[in-house]
DNA sequence: GATAACTTGCACAGCAGTGTGCAAGTTCGT
DNA sequence: ACGAACTTGCACACTGCTGTGCAAGTTATC
């Protein structure tokens, strides 16, 4: 007897929550396609129409923002549950396990810049900036990052160049193990690494190796011109 | 007697060309900071009224694809006359060049991501590309960049790293110096070279010394608070 | 100072998107 | 199979922008 307040009410219906995470999915590849794009397509694209979508969310900004929400969650706790004593490799780590989450980086970044959400974005991704930053300063501390840059300025340009290699993905067509290694090679030349030795810390270290995707789920970085539902994918498995 | 076809008319007014400049960079100034801008907000900054916009441009979109034409070009004069038998050295060079049109590298870069515009950005900034590709590529020839990636790859993300410093720029307030440092000390590091060897060269190198503003015209990065007319910035001045 | 060039203000049409209300349908849970 | 939960389709109001037409004003130029 599931009372809610005072009133014998009905569970609520399986398929509502699963049309919820059809909306999210839908929402997220049909984004980052066209950023802009209305709830007519985001909706079509989960197979509902658009006025379903005010039974789920209160209307477009609330559902941008429950997105925003979870990339952030899902690249904050990449960030947090992180760490290498040798602060350069804990970098290149960090760009690499990005890289497993490009579609939500690649959303993010997309959002960043779309004005009712830049301030959103900043906020739910401040911890991710303060863990790099931690980093970064640890490393310069040890001297095994550049010492020639404010630690702040530095941190925002090694997030930046992470960046621009997701974002670079979507253009040039990277497979995962050119994408992984690519990431790890930007990030750390912003650091301050010459290239041979980032490229030698790469081989070196075991935990910076690429591991072909573990089920056949596959990380696809071109959408399939949506319209596919595509359903886990929003807020799921986490390995290492 | 300026006969057009057949009937006597008088020349334009003057004030018109001066008019449609104003609007130009009052576009620039205002679009700029909001990217999404209105005619209406742009036409006030350039102290006119919305209608008179149609006046001097077809509509939003040409007013906005002039700015784009005339900031591509003064872009791609930069890459095209600028050469330096030191291929890093090259390359810093035109980071720092790019530095001292701040402005006009962010308002491309909003574009490039506004979806009438993309196109025609990617188009209009061709040249630039063409030539960073050149330059990379002698680059890895020589063994003076890194030889670990693809050279059109390479090449994108130099890209990418100098537009990240340029765009950081509006949010830590780098002074001029500062920033003139920070782009070619970025792209380097991009580029393959450690951050010591990039200090060095830059130390080294007398063409990438800091200069400060030839006049007091000053490229300042924060806007002031568009309104200003800010003449001639379309399309003059190269030398070496 | 006449006159064309230019600006203004307003009114209007149009478009694309959002958010709501409601009646009718479909589908899941019990 | 009943009923609530959920979806649909349509209609509508509303917002914020673009683009146009026109009459009346201002201003540079001849």
């Amino acid at each position: 007897m599931p009372t809610i307040t005072e009133e014998v009410r009905r569970a609520p219906r399986r398929d509502a929550a699963a049309n919820r995470e059809a909306l999210l999915a839908a929402a997220s590849a049909t984004l980052n396609e066209h950023p802009d794009a209305g709830l007519e397509a985001i909706a079509s694209a989960a197979g509902l129409s658009r006025r379903a979508v005010y039974g789920h969310f209160a209307g477009r900004d609330e559902l941008i923002a429950a997105l925003i929400a979870s990339g952030a969650t899902r690249l904050n706790d990449i960030a947090a549950t992180l760490d290498h004593p040798h602060t350069p490799t804990a970098i290149a780590l960090l760009g690499a396990r990005l890289w497993h989450a490009v579609e939500h980086v690649q959303l993010l970044a997309a959002m960043a810049v779309r004005e009712p959400h830049v301030d959103q974005v900043a906020a739910a991704l401040a911890p991710v900036r303060e863990r790099v930053g931690e980093l970064v300063t640890r490393g310069i501390d040890e001297g095994a990052l550049r010492g020639d840059m404010n630690p702040q300025t530095l941190a925002r340009l090694i997030e930046r160049a992470a960046i621009a290699v997701l974002l670079e993905a979507s253009v040039a067509r990277l497979d995962d193990a050119e994408g992984h290694r690519l990431v790890m090679l930007s990030v750390l030349g912003t650091a301050g690494l010459g290239w041979r030795e980032a490229g030698a810390l790469i081989d070196a270290a075991p935990e910076l190796a690429y591991c072909p995707a573990p089920a056949g789920v596959g990380t696809t970085a071109g959408a399939p011109t949506a319209a596919a539902p595509a359903d886990a994918e929003t807020g799921e498995e986490a390995r290492a």
